[in-house]
DNA sequence: CGCTTGCATCGACAGCCGTCGATACAGCGT
DNA sequence: ACGCTGTATCGACGGCTGTCGATGCAAGCG
């Protein structure tokens, strides 16, 4: 999970997603905002929906991608208690 | 950041300091929980270091390394917000 | 039914990064 | 002063991964 917010492509991709107009965004309106070609952005889309970071479904010609939180309050919760909890009581 | 945390090792060494007693762990007591060798531990402790994970002290023949609290709540927060906060009017 | 557009997949290549052994450096004990 | 232990740095190598062009697949449209 760590790793798939490692690239900094793929950190915009979930900023540009969850700030989207509906939380959401088809693939037409991210390519252009990159300097990687069509292929290398679906990759990294590929790499967060594998990962659980992201949703995605086609509607009609179009493929729309948003993010789910879950795995990201997950990951900051993980965050704020950096010790195993099972020990706190030593 | 994300970079620093995507490496499984750097991730168990951050959790294994920060859970270690005092809060702080010398390199000694890390080296031997891992089945990489000790130059490649050197090098994680340094990636973390640099980073603004981790802080380090060497206390006579040893050094210690200890959390850093501040970096992990400023992911932690980043990640309860992921759309932009300066467009949170719109 | 063929063409066009949107997106995904494939295969190949390059650069990055984790890893190691060897070595250098620091501090302590003798 | 010398050696010993703990840690960092260096140089090299291999595998992973981000990138591309080419191609395939899906859906709408004439």
């Amino acid at each position: 999970m760590f790793k798939a917010l490692s690239d900094p492509i793929r950190l915009r991709l979930l900023s540009l997603i969850a700030s989207h107009e509906g939380g959401e965004a088809c693939v037409c309106d991210l390519i252009g905002l990159f300097d990687v070609s069509q292929p290398t952005i679906s990759h990294h889309l590929k790499v967060l929906r594998e990962t659980g970071l992201v949703g995605s479904e086609r509607r009609g010609t179009w493929v729309y991608y948003w993010v789910l939180p879950e795995a990201l309050a997950k990951l900051s919760a993980l965050l704020q208690t950096p010790a195993v909890p099972a020990e706190a009581s030593a």
